[in-house]
DNA sequence: TATTGTTATACTCTATAACTATA
DNA sequence: TATAGTTATAGAGTATAACAATA
């Protein structure tokens, strides 16, 4: 077995638990002024990089969570005046969920946020090792999913 | 803003959902012949990554969660016959968590499956890549605590 | 009086099932 | 009849508060 591996995991694990229990929302909401939890922010944060309107159903796929979570955050949201339902002109039954320009705000707020807490933990590190986590990360991600939908198949 | 740290921060956010999602705990029951859930493997885990009996407490902060919920799955495990719980002779009011020669045996296939699960995933990975996966991420889990640390003081 | 662990309770995040409206 | 979304309900994981026993 690859003790490298078992390494890997485990610290990646760990870093898992310690943000958990950092409970990043409660500074967002601080932040907003107003209450995020954590699937109100992921949700914010998917519709700013998605940079257009997006479906329930594409909300939850990208989140990889399931449609009526989504529903209840997006009405959550919506009352709250950070996004709104249109419906979608090709569909009837679907809407297009758009940030206002308060939601817009916000969300670029939670990006930063959180972006400059990460770029404050690792202030020293060295340009190189930033472009290699970004990388190796990103590769991670890609074949962990590959992996799973390999899998799926069999 | 560092563009790297929101490629990053992105990249991470998406492996956890994605794991999350996989629900490993599902495997690992099967393999064991026994109902697991996640934070029972974690437990079984830790114990097993310590090498000798340890107590709630220290569990508790090993997994950074909080005491009743160790104390609840430690009752499950023991009633299970994985663990098993031993006054501490130095302190009356605590108990050493010691695994069972079965609890043993399932925490290790615990790690196996989930390190094959993952060698699986990087199957193709190069020998620098690994090694700088686990470097950078060990890193990072460091800074990370620290940075934790360090605020909590301020 | 402080600490270890437990019991009881509640909260957050997420899933599944049943339903509705449209396709 | 299939699909998009919603409503209602349930489950997993974890936390907080109140307590017991020992230090």
């Amino acid at each position: 077995m690859d003790e490298r591996l078992t390494g890997t995991v485990a610290a990646f694990r760990q870093i898992i638990a310690t943000l958990r229990r950092e409970k990043m929302a409660g500074g967002l909401s601080r932040a907003a002024g107003m209450p995020l939890d954590q699937p109100d922010v992921q949700v914010l944060v998917y519709l700013l990089d998605a940079g257009e309107p997006r479906r329930v159903g594409a909300i939850a796929d990208g989140l990889q969570v399931a449609g009526p979570h989504v529903t209840r955050h997006v009405s959550a949201l919506e009352g709250r005046g950070l996004l709104e339902r249109v419906r979608d002109p090709e569909d009837g039954r679907a809407w297009q969920i758009t940030l206002t320009s308060e939601g817009d705000k916000v969300a670029q707020q939670c990006v930063e946020l959180t972006t400059a807490w990460f770029g404050a933990a690792m202030a020293d590190w060295p340009e190189e090792d930033r472009d290699e986590l970004l990388r190796l990360l990103t590769k991670l991600n890609t074949d962990v999913t590959e992996h799973i939908q390999r899998q799926r198949v069999n």
